[in-house]
DNA sequence: CATGAATGAGTATTCATTCAT
DNA sequence: GATGAATGAATACTCATTCAT
């Protein structure tokens, strides 16, 4: 179910797999796409030819990133929906989604290519955070916490659009939650 | 009053200065600020030596197609102000900008650099949409249609989110309407 | 007997003419020959067209500034020739080349291109200087001033040397006087 | 010794290296620093971004092949110095630096940046050279056999003037000697 | 498997020269 | 004649990707 079938790397090409994507995550969320691979096969302790033996592609690194994080989102999320009642559940999941997204607007296109093109590894990882989502979505809305009329696209629009704002924002925590509290209200009915 | 006093331009150089800019927005917005200088030049139907004379940088380039949409901008926005109501000018000025800024994430950019700090040129129109959307804010405020603790950061941030969200949804002009009306919603007090 | 024959020139033209001479002189010797020709036209305060009307190609303008040179070095050279006495002629004469060779290797350049191959505007005034210094050296070397075993490509050899020299040295008087006294002393006989 | 320590180098990657070098010295020795970086690196069977990952700039490359001669100088100078008594030693040096000086003024930049300024890594190249050179200065003033009132600074001059005279001169044997017999008969005392 | 040297297409920018105004 | 805008070939340097060691 996840895609063609790997065997199981070995310990150390294990660890440099790992430890690629943690400082291609840390990287393009503060130095953006653009930054050399050669830079960031130093920056994690192996060879530019390392780095393309486990990600054929820049591309496929920076896909090998979001999805990361989307399945880590796509877990805590569940986590999330399980704890508490629809209408907490979606709003936190709200909030988790927009905090989880640090860095540049890097997150940004992850959720956009989430819910929009997605290549094939994408696609698996953003279905799943989909359809979390839509549950969410919809039992908040059965609770009466959010307005009836808003799609999936919409919902996934607004984190992206939050997401923005937050980024342009910064990092003032009082000014963050007043932008929380517009969107929030807005999304309640009426 | 804007810096060093320009001669007026040969009517030719004019010509070819202006679709200069108008392909750059086009390219720009549709394509990313990745595209080659000459692939701009092609389009304008000049050289590129044509091009480094008008801009002698490729970011004086992207400079300048800001600063044009951020006058573009401020004109409708004085506009506006001085047809309608407080209230009213505030929420058809932020739908403006919402409006204006089609295509890509580029014009996110220029808000963001109106909001953030901007190269000296920018500087100035963006001080100017700065106060007047500082003024329409203000007013809103007094006529209770919105918020009075929300501040212009916010405003900004709010409107470069509005535009990230936008973008991310298409064209559907229902969907854009239900978000506007989200977003417009949670601006008002309470 | 000087080239082609030209119409007079109207008096605002050659006005240009002289003044993009004279900067062209003074820009080549002390920011060398890389100088774009726009930077030389302004200079003069003319339009990069007047510039290549007046000389058609870069390497023109440059030729030009030499053959005023050697020009100019040829009249010097042949007052000095009817004021004084063979040897101190000849040894004033050294010391005049030098001393007009200001700035950048230009000069030698100059120099080198009388010597060597010498377009043809060049060929006609380095042939006048050649001719010059081969009578000055005859008249040194039977009053028994110079080695007799010198030919003329070794004198112009040793001029180019020198300048070069003396370029290199920068302005302290005494040393260039120490240079000229190895140079001449060994010039003369045994 | 000399700064950061360097791994050993693979072998290709030393032969690569070498052979840039060679090219280097060769083309910018008959035909300017102004060749193309493209032209070196084809000349010298590689391409370009093998001679950028060895020398990050061309300049740098330029730099290389100054070292490299400086240092050959060096070795040479300190064999003979080591060999003949100091004035013998002197005037062999002082050939021997001409003659290595083939190929257009390039080498006359070398020595000039010896005696001028030169980048960090020329300047210790041109230092040993330096003190060698005033080393058998001073050796050949002390056995009666040069000028006693002549300092360093004319003498790395009189080796530039030479060169450019050599070079001016092409290669005619007998004439290259009798400059030599000039300025080794000017340099001796009287 | 890991390494990092080699590759070369791609990019911004300059500048001699031409030509419409 | 003078002007300076337009041209585009040329050039240094970068970086994703391949492959010999």
């Amino acid at each position: 179910m996840s895609g063609a079938q790997e065997r199981p790397l070995r310990a150390d090409a294990a660890r440099n797999r790992a430890k690629l994507l943690d400082v291609a995550t840390e990287v393009f969320a503060t130095r953006g796409v653009g930054v050399p691979t050669e830079e960031i096969a130093r920056a994690a302790g192996v060879g530019v030819g390392t780095l393309f033996r486990h990600f054929p592609t820049k591309e496929a690194l920076l896909e090998a990133v979001m999805v990361r994080r989307l399945e880590a989102i796509a877990v805590r999320t569940t986590q999330l929906a399980a704890e508490s009642e629809p209408a907490e559940a979606f709003f936190r999941c709200f909030r988790l989604v927009i905090d989880q997204s640090e860095g540049k607007n890097e997150f940004a296109r992850a959720l956009a290519a989430a819910g929009v093109d997605a290549h094939a590894a994408l696609q698996e990882s953003s279905e799943v955070i989909r359809a979390r989502l839509a549950g969410l979505l919809a039992g908040a809305q059965q609770a009466g916490a959010v307005r009836p009329e808003l799609g999936l696209p919409e919902l996934i629009a607004l984190m992206v659009g939050t997401g923005a704002a937050m980024e342009h924002l910064g990092a003032d925590p009082a000014a963050r939650q007043r932008i929380f509290d517009v969107v929030f209200d807005g999304l309640r009915p009426r």
